[in-house]
RNA sequence: GGCGCGUUGGAGAAGCGGCUUAACUCACCAGCCUUUCACGCUGGCAUUCAUGGGUUCGAAUCCCAUACGCGUCACCA
């Protein structure tokens, strides 16, 4: 198979673009075919400086290899050039073709005359566009033809459709199998004025000339499709295989939409690597959206890599899927657990250098400390799944340092101001960092007993009268002194790390307060 | 408004006419484990597949209609 991408180089690249390209990829490296990146760039006007480089960079760190097309040093491959205003020579040589088959004309009309025109329809309840009676240019004779060319007046290449909307016939879609599509009967444009093709043509040219097998795109391709065959059949061109592709949706509110640029961060491929989560999860959540058969695979094969996977145009969903961040962070806790936590630091640090300086600064100051701190909890059999992005990482390993410490949640239920003090008195006082872990929380047990707290939660549950609360209660206020927060690592374990000193003074500040 | 696509639990979904008392994963809830929070384990979570008809001995699965959602109708892609 020979499958592509072709984005715009609008400086905006999003999960939609990565979602089409890794079927693309799978497509055609599970099958030894090519793929390759063409780039879109017919419409001058959005073009971005330096989109290029963007979407170069967007997708190498996804771990998208492309084996033919744009490249940030030129083009590669047998069809150059891959971006489309290079190829205007092309276009234009085909359009001539067209024209001389008859298959083709140029149009005058205004653009005033063809909002005119649509505003008519609209009243009138008819069919938009440029077609049958509407399509005045579409006879003109050679001798007009010649004296608006002489004037200088500007013109667009239309097609000249031979198709009726009351006909209908049966394109297989490689996604969503056999669809009916209503024929093409609009004159659409095939160059604008300045010369350069739309997308319509831009698409048929390109994927014939390239060889594209399969044409991967977004379902809000389907309402253009009727002209892209129609366009096909007139070049007498084989048609490739159309795969289109539900979109990715969003709930809101009552209703669910597509992700939008404006009001969904997680759009842009950029808030992932912004938020410090590994390509590899992003590839994997989208994997278990476009074939929900990854999962099961993956728990049955779970050294494989994920290239092994039999990726399957049949298996997708022709409904558009809730993207659910949720689900991307749980994929994503799973692949760090497996990770040494040598590499989580490695990580953390190449990210909070450009995303978080403070951060850096403090990771880099003591390496050895911070892969000691990371290192809790990551062992044995039962490891917790503590940090699923860098971004949340950060502030959960922020309490190791002083200059990023501080009290984050709100004290445990059973436990006030006065009681805080009274717990964390008797703690300090009989704190030694020397206490074996027995030893340390034997003394937690009895000073939970002396302030009249149950020893355990059980007996609390069963008697809640007879206590102010229970070690829950005593716990999580330690916990929360020294670590800002009620979820942490084991404790005692980071008092080893922090060390007699910070323990004690981060103590006494809520003791003194 | 025309045309097209879609509709299985909170989410992703499996299912493709009898093997389904509708799989699996996430979420949620409960219990257990645990000094705590997590992690882990066990169990619960759709008598029902948008609704209404029909075909059939038998339907989530096939057909028709309706409803709802989405997309599209640019010299944007």
């Amino acid at each position: 198979m020979v499958t592509r991408i072709g984005p715009s180089p609008t400086g905006f690249i999003h999960l939609g673009n990565l979602y089409n390209a890794i079927i693309g990829e799978r497509l055609a490296h599970q099958s030894a075919g090519v793929f390759f990146l063409r780039i879109e760039d017919t419409d001058a006007k959005r073009e971005v400086p330096g989109a290029v480089d963007t979407i170069l960079s967007s997708m190498q760190f996804f771990g998208i290899e492309f084996d033919e097309g744009a490249t940030g040093s030129g083009d590669n491959g047998n069809y150059q050039p891959y971006r489309q205003r290079q190829r205007k020579n092309i276009y234009q040589a085909i359009a001539k073709h067209l024209v001389q088959k008859g298959l083709a004309y140029p149009c005058f009309c205004s653009e005033e005359s063809l909002n005119q025109m649509r505003e008519t329809q609209q009243k009138q309840k008819l069919d938009f566009g440029y077609y049958g009676k509407w399509a005045t240019c579409r006879n003109l004779s050679l001798e007009q033809i010649e004296a608006y060319l002489t004037e200088n007046k500007s013109f667009v290449l239309r097609f000249r459709s031979a198709g009726n909307a009351k006909n209908s016939e049966t394109v297989f879609d490689g996604i969503r199998g056999n669809l009916s599509v209503q024929q093409n009967y609009q004159d659409f444009i095939l160059l604008k004025s300045d010369g350069i093709p739309t997308y319509h043509f831009a698409h048929v040219v390109d994927d014939h000339l390239m060889r594209t097998t399969h044409v991967v795109r977004g379902e809000e391709w389907l309402a253009s499709l009727p002209m892209h065959i129609e366009t096909f059949d007139a070049l007498g061109w084989e048609r490739p295989v159309y795969c289109h592709t539900a979109q990715l949706m969003k709930q809101d509110g009552e209703s669910r939409r597509k992700l939008s640029k404006r009001q969904d961060p997680e759009l842009a491929l950029d808030y992932y690597r912004a938020e410090g989560y590994l390509p590899a999860v992003v590839w994997e959540y989208l994997l278990t959206v476009l074939n929900s058969n990854y999962e099961e695979w993956h728990l049955a094969n779970p050294q494989k890599d994920l290239d092994s996977f039999p990726f399957s145009l049949e298996k997708m969903s022709t409904s558009g899927a809730l993207f659910d961040i949720v689900k991307l962070n749980d994929i994503s806790k799973e692949i760090l657990i497996k990770m040494p936590a040598e590499q989580i630091y490695d990580e953390l640090v190449s990210w909070a250098q450009t995303y978080n300086k403070p951060f850096a600064a403090v990771l880099n100051a003591n390496p050895a400390y911070a892969i000691k701190a990371i290192s809790i909890g990551r062992s044995g059999d039962r490891p917790r799944k503590d940090i699923y992005c860098h971004r949340q990482a950060a502030e959960f390993f922020s309490f190791y340092y002083d200059e990023l410490f501080q009290i984050e949640d709100e004290l445990p239920q059973n436990v006030n101001e006065t009681t805080e003090k009274e717990i964390l008195q008797r703690y300090l006082q009989d704190f030694d960092i020397k206490d074996s872990q027995e030893q340390w929380f034997a003394k937690i047990r009895v000073l939970t007993e002396e302030l009249g707290y149950a020893p355990q939660p059980k007996l609390y549950k069963k008697n809640p009268e007879a206590y102010r609360g229970s070690i829950v209660d005593v716990s999580n206020t330690i916990r929360r002194a020294i670590t800002g927060r009620l979820n942490s690592p084991d404790l005692w374990e980071i008092c080893q790390i922090l060390g007699n000193e910070r323990v004690r003074k981060r103590v006494l500040l809520k003791i003194n307060k």
